[in-house]
DNA sequence: AGGATTTGACCTCC
DNA sequence: GGAGGTCAAATCCT
């Protein structure tokens, strides 16, 4: 048992401190992709992406045209800017594998707001994690109220991210995978530390709505921060320890979805597919809103 | 029905 | 003439 609570521990310690050192304490908080912007190359990011961002692949822009760029970042996540765009073209470039897809401020008619994007998926990002180079133009000049990122919509525009794209950060996802699979409480096939296949959720007995994987991962990029019901979660009364990931639904009735926080790490599938196994809402992993375990049967052995 | 997106045509630049 | 950027009618979506 303790083998296994100090092998969690320093998962949890080397998932928590890899998103320390990798991102600004507002890109974690606010942002679920992560975020290249030209002049901040994130370390992680492949040479191959910040080849294009130095200038190797990019074309600089056009002499004469009026386009005035004011900046350039490679993302996951193209259109978590905070702004709200519109679509006004699409366009086959030479030698692109993707579209360009050009955007203008939704408040350039009403406002004179000058500003516009251009959205490029990079060829080489074809696989399960697309990245996208966006050139922004002018600044805005529509004292827009900037919308959180991730919640603009279809409202605002649709993100055309694939759902999973956040899905791939390997270390984060097999160690979010073993923290949950050794604290999965007695499921309905709890024989098994594997947990079942996505879309594998048991019914709900009580009626409400099993959040699905899909409806949890598309939540991340649309701003939903929790599934529903997201009931408030009570602070335990006893200092369980903070230290511990591992962690149930409060009790059987709590039919709440918890995301992971800690900027933006995105859940495991499998995890969230397993019916009794959440993770807090708040935008930092609270130990408040989850229980550690401490009896020794709820830890199955690996 | 109204607003957003799509897409072919047109315009501008090199 | 080719390539990128924009327009606007058609289409889609809510």
């Amino acid at each position: 048992m303790s083998q296994e609570l100090s092998r969690v521990f320093m998962v949890s310690l080397f998932m928590l401190s890899s998103r320390e050192n990798s991102r600004p304490v507002v890109d974690r908080m606010a942002s679920p992709a992560a975020t290249i912007t030209e002049g901040s190359i994130d370390e992680r990011a492949p040479a191959k992406d910040m080849r294009i961002c130095s200038g190797g692949e990019v074309a600089p822009p056009r002499k004469g045209r009026e386009n005035e760029v004011t900046k350039k970042e490679i993302t996951a996540s193209p259109h978590s800017d905070g702004y709200q765009w519109r679509k006004y073209g699409q366009k086959n470039i030479h030698k692109r594998k993707f579209a360009r897809s050009y955007y203008k401020c939704m408040f350039s008619h009403d406002r004179g707001c000058r500003a516009k994007k251009t959205v490029q998926q990079h060829d080489s990002s074809s696989g399960h994690r697309p990245m996208f180079q966006i050139t922004y133009m002018h600044e805005h000049k529509c004292q827009q109220q900037t919308v959180p990122p991730g919640e603009a919509t279809r409202s605002g525009h649709f993100d055309p991210q694939p759902q999973h794209a956040e899905l791939d950060d390997d270390t984060m996802a097999s160690c979010l995978a073993m923290v949950i699979g050794g604290a999965a409480p007695a499921a309905p096939s709890s024989s098994s530390l594997s947990p079942p296949p996505v879309g594998a959720s048991p019914s709900d007995p009580d009626g409400g709505r099993t959040p699905s994987p899909l409806d949890v991962s598309t939540g991340l990029d649309t701003g939903i921060s929790c599934g529903l019901p997201c009931a408030p979660v009570k602070a335990p009364s006893s200092s369980s320890s903070s230290s511990l990931l591992l962690v149930e639904a409060i009790s059987s009735s709590d039919r709440a979805v918890y995301l992971p926080a800690g900027g933006g790490l995105s859940p495991s599938t499998d995890a969230i597919a397993m019916d009794d196994t959440y993770f807090p809402c708040s935008p930092l992993f609270s130990p408040v809103a989850a229980r550690s375990i401490s009896r020794s049967d709820d830890v199955p052995m690996a």
